[in-house]
DNA sequence: CAGTTCGCCTGGGGGC
DNA sequence: TGCCCCCAGGCGAACT
């Protein structure tokens, strides 16, 4: 499932390609169900004649810059994904073409229907909608520190997994990263979220930032069906310490890693290391 | 109000 | 080989 890396993989395999002057000629839809704050007709309408000027990130979220300070907001979910490719090429689950007027077209792809997509009329009315507006610091944000956090949890009682996926307090934690951001730093994930000490709280963001920035080196991980392009998969599953790995020897005491449900979501941890 | 559970959705993997 | 069941999970809504 896309997290942090696997955005920032796309959106900068995106960035090198090259549709930045051609013209979107028409849509073609298969499903409209992602669409949340438009219909086919007025998405049609907003983008149409429109060139795409660049492609950044907040988040989990992917934002197309359109011409005329237009803005389309995506996320991926679980399976969304985002082709740039030839007319005649097709991706197994589309759900959204966009053609362009030099030959290809852009793709939204997702089996599972999760996906979401707004449209917005200019940067601002983004920065002001409610999913943007009550994202928490993005992982390399400077202003990201371990008093930020420590402030954030010093109330919070539940399990601490399940605030490292809360995007309200860091945007871009998904399952993945969450799970081997505690094994590296040795915290349960059952830890009460207010147990964790400032210094613990530091231990986060640094271990966070080495797997993500390490998991972007690799172009993401593959789980699933991620890719950041058509045949193109990610490699950083290859360097996952718990996550996926239940039953099997913990790599760093040789126990056996547990797997349980925390909050829904399914979470490998070492009994013996995380405490 | 904080915390937890539910439901959305469907391909694919496991069991038989 | 085919069929059935159920799991995967981000996040908003509903619930406790």
């Amino acid at each position: 499932m896309p997290e942090f890396p696997e955005v920032a993989t796309l959106i900068n395999w995106l960035n090198h390609q090259n549709f930045f002057d051609a013209k979107i000629k028409k849509i073609i839809f298969v499903d409209d169900i992602v669409l949340k704050n438009s219909t086919k007709k007025s998405f049609i309408n907003f983008v149409c004649g429109e060139t795409i000027k660049k492609i950044s990130q907040i988040g989990k979220f992917i934002i197309f810059h359109l011409s005329n300070n237009k803005i389309i907001e995506i996320h991926l979910r679980l399976e969304g994904k985002i082709f740039y490719l030839l007319n005649n090429e097709k991706s197994k689950f589309p759900m959204i073409e966009i053609y362009l007027d030099n030959g290809k077209k852009i793709v939204y792809d997702d089996s599972r229907k999760f996906g979401t997509i707004n449209i917005y009329n200019n940067y601002q009315d983004l920065l002001n909608s409610t999913e943007i507006k009550k994202l928490g610091k993005q992982p390399f944000d400077k202003t990201l520190t371990a008093n930020y956090l420590f402030n954030c949890f010093k109330n919070k009682t539940q399990k601490i997994k399940t605030t490292l996926l809360d995007q309200t307090i860091i945007a871009g934690i998904g399952n993945i990263y969450a799970d081997e951001t505690l094994f590296l730093c040795k915290i349960s994930p059952f830890r009460q979220t207010n147990k964790v000490s400032l210094k613990e709280c530091q231990l986060i963001i640094d271990n966070c930032r080495e797997i993500m920035s390490k998991s972007i080196r690799n172009k993401g991980t593959t789980v699933f069906s991620y890719q950041y392009a058509l045949n193109h998969s990610g490699s950083f599953q290859k360097y996952l310490k718990v996550y996926g790995r239940k039953n099997l020897p913990c790599l760093r005491c040789g126990s056996i890693l547990y797997w349980t449900k925390i909050n829904g979501r399914g979470t490998t941890y070492c009994k013996k290391c995380q405490k």
